[in-house]
DNA sequence: TCAGATAAAATCGCGC
DNA sequence: GCGCGATTTTATCTGA
């Protein structure tokens, strides 16, 4: 056994796993770092891009909230949600 | 070719690169978060190892610093320094 | 003088005042939840009402990021924003 | 009457003073903001600023509690309890 | 260098 | 009581 206790064998498992993952994302942050570089170097405005991307993520969230108000008010009214069931 | 223009497959290429990293960083997110369930189902405290992870992501001595200013403004205003019981 | 040094004094002082502005920030958040609480009890469904607020506070915001794009573009082709004169 | 029933009047008078509500907090928020740039241009760390704010309004023997296991946690993986030199 | 915007993290409350 | 989603707060980043 490498360690005093199975619980602190533990605990330092997890802390590093989590310190590992964290390096991973941050790796991946950087990478999306210099996508946005080279799209400046090509020409393109980092700021549309942004943008560009910002609405793409957000136009099915869109949607998805007009399906929830529509959701709500009919289970609101006790009728059951589209595309189910009763049995 | 596939695409109207070079410029635009481009754009293209750009947009779906930087999709992909952020999916990716999502995912690892949310392993991060199964690395604190897994952790809060052994016993640990998931809001202290998060405490733990971030001072040791911290530089000691800027954290030393960052206490000791600390310090000089609570002992200027009549508070007492950390760690103390009243009685 | 009240305080050992001016410095000190002033410290207490934005400390104080930071607090108070808090609490009053605390206490206004305590009241929407009372509104919400009376929506409830008068029958109407709270997360509709959130959703509701939420969704005429984004309205505008979502005109605003088109007119941003908008903006973007036509200042990436070198034309002056709508709206604007030469001099 | 100035509704097409009780019920709607009632449902546009709760959002209109939720919405009121919300513009208050919005302008208390502002408010804090101002202190801590005025803190700033004083001398001041508004980091420094916001952990003390924090800590004071932390119960003491609860930030004292959640010290202690993190210093068992520390302690049991090996890591120097906090404010330590090196040499 | 600083204010404002953006995005990330942490906390909180609800529903299961 | 616990996970999950929403909110709020904190920190990073970009442009002026």
């Amino acid at each position: 056994m490498t360690s005093t206790s199975n619980s602190a064998g533990h605990l330092r498992s997890i802390v590093e796993r989590i310190e590992k993952l964290e390096q991973d994302r941050a790796q991946l942050h950087y990478d999306v770092g210099q996508v946005y570089a080279e799209a400046k170097a090509t020409g393109f405005d980092p700021k549309i891009i942004r943008l560009l991307v910002r609405i793409r993520k957000q136009d099915p969230s869109a949607r998805q909230e007009e399906q929830a108000i529509l959701d709500l008010y009919m289970a609101s009214i006790g009728m059951a949600p589209e595309g189910e069931e009763v049995a």
